[in-house]
DNA sequence: GTGAAAGCGCTAACAA
DNA sequence: TTGTTAGCGCTTTCAC
């Protein structure tokens, strides 16, 4: 291993040049610190973090918590992570909470001590995660926080509803998710406020687990409900209405226009493919970490909520409502 | 933060006590250490890993280099890291290449200089990957080398080959993925080795970009080549497939079987239903975890290869050869 | 602009 | 069994 001594004996200047010359180029002459520079690079000299860390009490390591990082959701942010942080020369420990409330408190206090601070994607237990967090700065990815990055619902599901009621539906059911989402909450507040100015009855249905089973069990309350058209808390949810509703019969979006949440890749894939709500994962992931690197280099005030823009992927779930009603 | 200091002052101790107390008990007379264990939980001690690392020469972390994230087949993996790591009370630094050969280096020198060892993931560019990595252990999943994780590609083939042959299907094709996959040389390799003893006949056919773009695209040569059935390289192909051979008027299983590659959770959810060759992924990464760990516990001699069992998930993508040829 | 020296929190000889 | 001590590689005053 080649340390700043290798260095500093080599390029004929003491290691303390060297330090500043790598990470203070503005506080050493020109020349000696193109000649530290060159030197370095020759010995292939990698600074040590954890040796720079514990001097000068960072870590140059950022924490992300996700809940499952199998599901292409979290998966798109932690990518969006990783890469901004790697430009900015961090490194990322990625932990799993599981979706379990109690590992998520105890892993984060783990994770909080060796870095400079955590990224939190849709945390469940965010008041015990706080605490657990003790002093690092937090940033939380789809919920409230001081410091937050979340996605529109609100201009979501106006676009959605706005292109149902284009279609000439007048009655457009939501199946929600659990109870306990954040973002299902948030999406139920915008569509009870934007649905009069859409000309659209909303139906909000009760919460379904966030799986294609939960997408099926819900298809006799929306065949009950009497929309025309309806939005599904993902597109887990809304493949397990298509099938569900399907085998009774029904034709989409012939007979009942879907639309999904997330526009993951699952949509334009399955048949027929998804009319969905997006939004761009990676850069969720990307402003979270812009977000923690400047609270962390002092730039910010202690609060800073970005709202990032949704979109709707029009595909060939959704279509003109032929019914009467159902 | 408290430190060693303040549990040795609290348990009336040294720090060398403290330190003997955590991390090697054995050495400690049991009443010492049970004190020395109170006081430390009651004051929230953490060691801090940067320091430990530091003295000892390890860090503490492993490393998980992927060429993406966000690919479902990688998350799966990184799941199965991150859960095993921290069951090894150790860290993971998550990399995300981009599918870029030359980043894939760039990126793992820094990755290996930060880590105890790192986990490759299907790497683009093993020999180069071999000298960044220095003298930092490697871990490679889905490739050849000394310590390396695969799944078994000549098992799979013989299940669908099997499961195919049952079917009356006597003509197989093979829509491979880029040229440079290992994997996909391995399947190809296996194919040519088990065709005979199923009784099938195997057309093995080009490359093919491992996308739905890259399924419909080798549509054509499918039906030309006049098998009954197909195994593609990876579920997303298969799916471009079924969709392009469909808009030629071909029924999905009736006139050509689909079998994929993966058993991605796609696999359920688009229709048919996709038959496809899969393994326990995050399996993957847990054992490939395991193997690092030991190799870093001096367990190990240098070498040491394992090969996970493959699947066959049988669904409606799959069915009786009816057609005399296509 | 550069160097000497202290010390971040911890572990591992070495003594006692 | 326990304590003393010397660093791990680096950053950062403080002198010069």
């Amino acid at each position: 291993m080649v340390t700043v001594r290798d260095v500093a004996r080599s390029a004929g200047v003491s290691i303390s040049t060297v330090s500043r010359a790598l990470s203070a180029p503005e506080k050493v002459a020109p020349e000696t610190r193109d000649r530290v520079a060159a030197v370095a690079a020759q010995l292939g000299y990698q600074p040590n973090r954890a040796a720079a860390g514990l001097r000068a009490g960072r870590t140059g390591a950022l924490g992300l918590l996700v809940p499952d990082l199998a599901n292409p959701y979290f998966a798109a942010v932690a990518k969006g992570v990783a890469q901004r942080a790697r430009e900015h020369g961090l490194g990322v420990f990625v932990v799993d909470s599981q979706e379990d409330e109690a590992l998520e408190g105890e892993v984060l206090r783990g994770l909080a001590h060796q870095t400079d601070g955590v990224i939190l994607a849709s945390p469940r237990a965010l008041e015990a995660d706080r605490v657990a967090a003790g002093t690092k700065p937090l940033v939380v990815v789809n919920q409230d926080g001081p410091l937050s990055v979340v996605t529109d619902a609100a201009a979501g599901v106006t676009l959605a509803l706005a292109h149902l009621a284009g279609l000439g539906h007048r009655r457009v059911a939501y199946v929600g998710g659990p109870a306990t989402s954040w973002s299902d909450g948030q999406r139920r507040h915008a569509l009870a406020a934007v649905a009069a100015e859409s000309g659209v009855e909303v139906v909000p249905l009760g919460a379904h687990p966030p799986t294609v089973e939960g997408g099926a069990s819900a298809a006799a309350e929306v065949v009950g409900s009497g929309a025309t058209a309806v939005i599904t808390f993902n597109d887990v949810v809304a493949v397990g209405l298509v099938r569900a509703v399907r085998e009774q019969g029904l034709r989409v979006p012939e007979d009942l226009s879907v639309v999904g949440f997330d526009d993951t890749f699952l949509a334009p894939l399955v048949t027929p493919a998804l009319t969905s709500v997006g939004a761009d994962l990676r850069e969720v992931g990307r402003r979270a970490t812009d977000l923690l690197v400047a609270r962390l280099a002092g730039e910010l005030e202690t609060t800073a909520s970005l709202s990032l823009p949704t979109t709707l992927v029009v595909r060939e779930s959704t279509g003109e409502a032929a019914r009467a009603s159902l």
